[in-house]
DNA sequence: CTGAAAGCGCTTACAG
DNA sequence: CTGAAAGCGCTTACAG
């Protein structure tokens, strides 16, 4: 039971493979083939089983119908979330994913990059890691279909969907000193994001602008080091709540809220009486289980929905005109005890 | 700036594209082409930055390379965790991944199915869904590689890799007899997955076997419908666990675990004092922030792992030998209070 | 040691 | 209305 080819059903129903070619692929009225042609081609291509051969269309047409999904790490809440938006987007316009994950290795990062182009990946959707910024310049000069998400570089005119990172931050903050607390942390990591310093700037500039009256206040940051040990990291967050004597922390991202729960427990700390905390990015866990955890949500499906929408725009040259290439997404603050979410 | 091809190459150094083929694919010496021919093709064909187009390779050779990685959802933690592994592991291999989630819908699984197929994906890894069953026949005896995860259907000769759920479900049940529950509640879903059943006969069989000292014990199932609300399957547990006055309940996988808790602690039902609560596959919620539920954990990392091992065996023509096809790993229980959780 | 040629399975001008 | 032919970019027998 061989393969059934578009030459096959040519020869079985004694006409050329540009005949069946263009019924098969509905211009067959286009072309005024007859009727009863037709018919025929389409009964024994169904009686044969007929697949077409997607590598050999792609080769020919120069289109794989494939995008390049770089990530992180796809077992991460976050970025698998991502994955699926972009996949049930993606497949509206006929587009299947390859996902990779780059585990923030800019070397490993880029590799990924190169065989993805020789795969002839239509498109790249990428959450890039500090190291990537002039191999997707390159790319993106290139005319190369790219969106960008999450994270972005500095003056970078490559298309993106962001997250307000700095209003989020800077809402939650208010909710901090409103509510009196003046020993605020902020702990972040060190991989050189601009997403992560946006956040960071928000903190500095909330406490910086804090009245007068709560003198106490001062900027506190701990910058966690991402390839250390959990360990090590829970050992240094712990460190630095006691010897700030914090009243509340602030963790940069989802990855260092769990951490940083983890070991808050561990240290029987309670949430919020001895300490209040709040979290960019939200998780399930949160949500579910430490409702007293205020949270910074980032809208994932609707950057995974924007970024397909960019990419298209780019695959279908401008097709919806010259929309705005680079957004920014609001991120939406819960104060704690919140359990609703929205969709 | 167009791509450069083997042929750009061939002209520019004034070789026929075969020799440049041969030279890049590192057969020179194979082919006993001189080091300096060699060293001048390899040069320009570094200076030009050559590619070699993947998709004409995959025409020409028949290989893609790229696998077809079907889930039931990317973006739920144990299929997330299992594509990673897949994913590295593959790429020892030099293979890479297509996901596809089938949301538990037979028609989109084969529809997914037909498309990986027509994109003449090497093999097929596969957490099938139940309608699927004809056509993973049908994939296995057109010899296509094909490797099941975690679920599989009766009496099925395709490779696969499962967890030993009866096993597993036994010894929590064991467990939760000798700390003297008697009334034990399952709650499962209808799905009609093999790992499902498994479970549950696990669980009547240990209630069927209880010393008859303790008379109370009757098995108490409770099967919730996939595709009902979250509320609505809620408001089941709730009544379920309510009107049968359980002591202790077992869900039949993480995601009804989830589910259950939620519901538990809207109902204000403590654990484990009021209620004891076992769940079939891990999730991180349950080891960091509800230690006292107890686990069966599924090795997902082990699956993951196996599972490319078994599509390999197939890709390399029975390389390693005939050995093991199908695959049982063991589930490892742990007691609550437990926080240590093997790599 | 190297080249000319066929062919993987399609699509699409071009010709009639 | 339909067919012969070129070509997408490679690999690999085959010939010399």
């Amino acid at each position: 039971m061989k393969k059934v080819s578009l030459k096959d059903i040519a020869e079985m129903t004694g006409v050329s493979t540009s005949t069946v070619s263009f019924i098969l692929n509905g211009k067959a009225s286009e072309m005024r083939i007859s009727e009863a042609l037709k018919k025929k081609v389409l009964a024994t291509a169904n009686r044969l089983g007929y697949q077409p051969n997607q590598v050999a269309v792609s080769l020919r047409t120069g289109q794989t119908k494939i995008l390049g999904l770089l990530v992180e790490d796809i077992s991460n809440n976050f970025f698998a979330m991502l994955a699926k938006t972009i996949e049930d987007e993606a497949e509206k316009f006929g587009y299947r994913v390859v996902y990779c994950s780059t585990e923030n290795d800019s070397k490993k990062g880029q590799a990924l990059l190169r065989m993805l182009a020789q795969r002839q990946v239509d498109g790249f959707l990428i959450t890039p890691t500090s190291g990537m910024e002039q191999d997707i310049r390159k790319l993106h000069s290139q005319h190369k279909p790219v969106v960008l998400m999450d994270r972005c570089f500095s003056g970078m005119e490559v298309p993106h969907v962001l997250v307000n990172n700095y209003g989020g931050t800077s809402e939650a903050m208010q909710h901090l000193i409103k509510k009196g607390y003046t020993r605020i942390g902020f702990i972040t990591v060190d991989l050189g994001l601009n997403q992560m310093l946006e956040r960071e700037a928000a903190y500095s500039d909330a406490i910086a602008k804090m009245p007068a009256t709560k003198a106490k206040a001062k900027k506190t940051v701990l910058t966690i080091n991402y390839h250390s040990s959990k360990e090590e990291n829970k050992k240094q967050i712990s460190k630095f709540i006691k010897s700030n004597k914090l009243d509340a922390v602030f963790f940069a991202t989802n990855y260092l809220g769990i951490l940083g729960l983890e070991c808050l427990r561990e240290q029987q700390i309670r949430i919020p009486n001895e300490l209040a905390v709040v979290c960019f990015d939200d998780h399930d866990i949160f949500r579910l289980y430490i409702p007293d955890i205020s949270v910074v949500q980032q809208p994932v499906e609707e950057m995974g929905r924007k970024a397909v929408h960019l990419l298209m725009d780019q695959l279908g040259k401008e097709r919806t005109g010259s929309k705005d290439q680079q957004l920014r997404l609001n991120a939406k603050f819960v104060a704690r005890e919140s359990t609703s979410r929205e969709a």
